[in-house]
DNA sequence: TGAACATATCATTATATAATGAAGTGAAGA
DNA sequence: TCTTCACTTCATTATATAATGATATGTTCA
């Protein structure tokens, strides 16, 4: 394994290692939302949000696209949604061993 | 999605979102090994990979047992080389279409 | 027992980053 | 054009955590 490859994993967990980046991500899973959508369905505040959209899409986690005075965001991948299925699979998986070996 | 799914997600990615700390994951995942054969080739102190095995025992990650003076950490699960797979084919693929795209 | 080794813990310091509030940019419609 | 609305950017503050060096714990073996 490269430092390379280590330090480009590091960066793309770290993205989605945040309460609010995650809530965004899962709420983009549903359909492509505006920042003020997001804004009253995760209950923070506008630059919060606005934050949070910059840093997801500077890691290419999200993409967006102007229409007249909002900006809609979306997943910019599929894989990205498969990745988040992955990772709930992982943490049942994860639970179940636990119990077991309890 | 549940607030406490979101937060079981976030604890298990910040555990990952660490350079030295996949390291160790990364390094764990070819065979089991102790405290200092990961000091040495990580090159890091042992106070602080103590400290990083330490966070991702608690995690679950990585479970560890003793023999004699030495401590042995190995994954926990399949589940999580299997992860790591995952994360790897993303990152291709998000790499690819990111080509794709330009 | 005591010396050497392996590991863990603790206190301190440095650094990164999330949240906040205010100000700036740009589009739409009266 | 002026106002409103949607969003971004910036400066500041607060907080979390990684690294470090020193010390403590526990094991082995002479």
């Amino acid at each position: 394994m490269t430092l390379n490859s280590v330090e480009s994993k590091v960066r793309f967990l770290e993205s989605l290692a945040d309460k609010t980046r995650l809530r965004i991500v899962e709420a983009l899973r549903e359909r492509e939302k505006t920042v003020s959508q997001l804004v009253q369905e995760l209950g923070a505040s506008q630059s919060n949000i606005s934050g949070h959209l910059r840093l997801l899409k500077i890691s290419g986690i999200i993409k967006s696209r102007q229409e007249g005075k909002y900006v809609y965001y979306s997943l910019s991948s599929s894989v990205i949604a498969e990745f988040l299925t992955k990772l709930e699979d992982l943490l049942i998986a994860m639970k179940r061993e636990a119990l077991e070996s309890a």
